[in-house]
DNA sequence: ACATCAATTACGGTTTTCCGTACAATTTCC
DNA sequence: GGAAATTGTACGGAAAACCGTAATTGATGT
């Protein structure tokens, strides 16, 4: 079993108890932070000192406050402690229910388990801290049969690039000179209407508003 | 100070940790449920039984899981909560944070209280509850200054209607048909765009994809 | 019954988007 | 190096959305 477990995560009703829950594993050492900063610090520290984590739980979303901070998300905490110590297991306990999304972290940060916050969520991180001791991935119930094969489209950061400017409202026409000035390619009305078009060909949808809908319910957005 | 407090909230973790603030305010009997049905029961039980609670604390979202249930979120069971028992208090505990919903708990719910999950949420529960005991409503620092009037339209049904058809995929030219086979006036399309126009204006926003993406941001749609 | 006012709807011109086609640039592979 | 395929762009007609104006309906009060 594991030995020494790092809990980041804001809301403090739920840190503790995730530290609890942990410490109930009779894993020795649990420490919980609230930041992402300090939980970075943490793993710095403790690997200098010889006696590294083994496992980070890690919220996703962080609350801003008045302490500015580094890392604005787990996600940038994750990547740090990856390029830190890569052989860190680590176990995203995120309310997070978008199947997209949380294919990302398995898919983009190579996560060793997933826990969405809910009614079971004390029992589905013990089964998770578990199963990434003994080297195993934990990824929530049917979270793969989710993603259907029709809503299978990559958003890359291209798509999330043009979408997200139609979400704030610009015109279609004035999309390509605001992509040339983010240095995005392609930056051609007709290869955006285009690529828009597949993505909607792809997803059966039939207008802007509805594709927007979707990445906005799917967290893309 | 309060005698009896029910917590209502599915999440595992976040609810011991809920109710075990609570008891270090004092207050002799605290209990938790993950079901907003079963919160409805124990209401019902206790008042029948001539000890009723005094405070509803409850989350808004719950996870929808194999159990069916009649309420299916934290406003539901406010509702029914005061259609029961009018005089009970009741303190929202949840992570929304957009100023315009939280405010729509007070003015819809009549809420006595509010508490943001957060880094501080365990302080800000106990200063809750003990101001709703004193008879005092409580909002989150700021809450007020931060509903600017720019940014302020009651979607009706009418709205929302018409908004989730766009979302849906309707063309504009296609949905007055679709509000009179609904029932919904007015059906004609230039008072549909004229709403969708007089909506875009006091919002100040300039597509209806920007508003279909306000709309998802804030749970209208 | 009539006038008045507001709400709803119909209409039409302008702008924007949609979408097919053709052309240009770039990459791939032999 | 050159053919072929893939990717990006330009253009233009058709469809849809946008937006102002005017006509119609409907409720209200006298």
């Amino acid at each position: 079993m594991l030995e020494k477990v790092l809990v980041a995560e804001d809301h403090q009703t739920s840190s503790k108890a995730v530290a609890k829950t942990i410490e109930e594993l009779s894993i020795p050492v649990c420490h919980y932070v609230y930041y992402c900063d300090d939980a970075l610090t943490r793993l710095r520290n403790e690997l200098l000192s010889g006696h590294p984590y083994e496992l980070l739980v890690s919220d996703i979303s962080f609350v801003e406050d008045h302490r500015t901070q580094a890392l604005k998300s787990g996600v940038d905490l994750i990547l740090a402690a990856r390029a830190l110590q890569p052989e860190l297991k680590v176990i995203v306990f995120s309310a997070e229910g978008h199947p997209a999304k949380i294919q990302s972290y398995f898919k983009e940060l190579k996560v060793n388990g997933y826990v969405q916050k809910g009614r079971m969520d004390a029992v589905e991180l013990e089964k998770a801290v578990m199963a990434v001791a003994k080297g195993q991935t934990y990824m929530p119930a049917g979270i793969r049969e989710k993603i259907s094969p029709t809503h299978s489209h990559e958003f890359n950061n291209y798509d999330i690039t043009v979408l997200s400017l139609l979400a704030k409202g610009e015109k279609l026409q004035d999309i390509p000179a605001i992509l040339v000035e983010l240095g995005i390619s392609p930056t051609g009305k007709s290869s955006m209407e285009k690529r828009l078009n597949h993505i909607k060909t792809v997803l059966n949808f039939k207008k802007n508003e509805q594709l927007i809908a979707f990445c906005k319910d799917m967290g893309i957005i």
